[in-house]
RNA sequence: GCCCAGGUAGCUCAGUUGGUAGAGCAGAGGACUGAAAAUCCUCGUGUCGGCGGUUCGAUUCCGUCCCUGGGCA
């Protein structure tokens, strides 16, 4: 397979645009590998590029599920496993574009194999962790047939807490018997990384005038809309930009409220992709300087990447 | 001009029955094994509005001045 081609960085950098002119200059087709983009009908509020964009090459896994419906990391990289086959099968490049790096990783680097996610098992640990002292008698039991997970996994972060007992009670097994995949295990995609990087400040400014063009852009009324066909309770609405609109919905926030409380997440969530990607391996940093230099910058990562491997 | 209520960390505020102060948010750094735009972890010295007074000691009590709200003229 040849190497795919990643586009990476904070969001509101450029990517998607970035990724579709280098889809066009190399023959490539665009692949999302983004967690709320993956949404049907989520498209202000998720910077999904809009149908002129996609028109110019071939995108994949946008808009492939309902709001009630879940795409977990693993469920993610099988599809994308499959979608990214296609097109190399088709003699094309493939291109990623996206902003949710787990699911990158497990796309690139693969999962271990451990037990799904199971449902039953989440209530009934759930059940639990709504007790009083529930988050600390959770994790003492994890502590006791996990150390090294425990010893990890801090008490309040629930979601990972929950995970590794859902792995225990399924298989009997300590989730960190499992060995973590790296990116050179034997399933590993071959992939060159581009990351794209602006300077805070100015990043800042950008995320925050795209929020209010988002909210000019009817974000609200998007979100209405989903609100009538969907349960709030859906895992989209708990997103950047679509929380603080189902609030402004159900008429608990005021507007203005909804708008920087969305701005203050959105630099948290760029500020934490950051931190992400500050720690990988091999990703080739380029600066936000204005598409064309941007782009030939990229071009040039990918000729030279070409020539050594 | 008078009367109230305030002036404490970038913001919103708590507090000290007098021994120089602490939360939330913001911000910074970090983690990340099927919820990941999720979920978490770490980091808090600031003329406690100014100046005087009382006191061993004042941000805390007293006086006075300044500033900001609100009310009355």
């Amino acid at each position: 397979m040849k190497a795919l081609i990643v586009i990476a960085g904070p969001t509101g950098v450029g990517k998607s645009e970035l990724a579709v002119r280098i889809a066009e200059a190399a023959g490539g087709e665009v692949v999302n590998y983004d967690s709320v983009q993956v949404y049907r009908g989520f498209d202000v509020g998720s910077a999904k590029p809009d149908a002129t964009i996609r028109a110019r090459v071939p995108h994949h896994l946008f808009d492939v599920i309902d709001a009630d419906e879940e795409l977990n990391a693993a469920d993610y990289a099988r599809r994308a496993r499959e979608v990214c086959a296609d097109i190399d099968a088709r003699g094309n490049r493939v291109v990623l574009a996206g902003g949710t790096f787990f699911y990158l990783r497990a796309l690139l680097t693969g999962l271990p194999e451990m037990p799904p996610r199971d449902e039953e098992i989440r209530v009934r640990l759930r059940r639990v962790a709504a007790s009083r002292r529930g988050p600390a008698r959770l994790h003492r039991w994890l502590s006791k047939i996990d150390a090294a997970s425990a010893a990890k996994i801090a008490i309040a972060d629930r979601h990972r807490v929950e995970r590794a007992l859902e792995v225990w009670v399924a298989s009997g097994r300590p989730i960190s018997s499992w060995p973590s995949p790296t990116a050179d295990s034997a399933d590993a995609l071959p992939a060159i990384r581009i990351a794209i990087r602006a300077e805070r400040a100015r990043l800042v400014k950008v995320l925050d005038a795209r929020v209010e063009t988002m909210y000019a852009a009817g974000l609200v009324e998007e979100t209405k809309a989903l609100l009538e066909r969907w349960p709030r309770s859906a895992r989209p609405f708990g997103t950047i930009g679509y929380k603080e609109a189902a609030a402004v919905v159900a008429g608990e926030l005021p507007i203005v409220d909804a708008i920087a409380e969305t701005k203050r997440r959105t630099r948290a969530y760029a500020k934490r992709q950051m931190t992400w990607l500050r720690g990988e391996r091999d990703v080739h940093w380029i600066d936000a300087a204005g598409s064309d230099t941007t782009f030939n910058a990229a071009m040039r990562l990918i000729t030279d990447f070409e020539v050594t491997t």
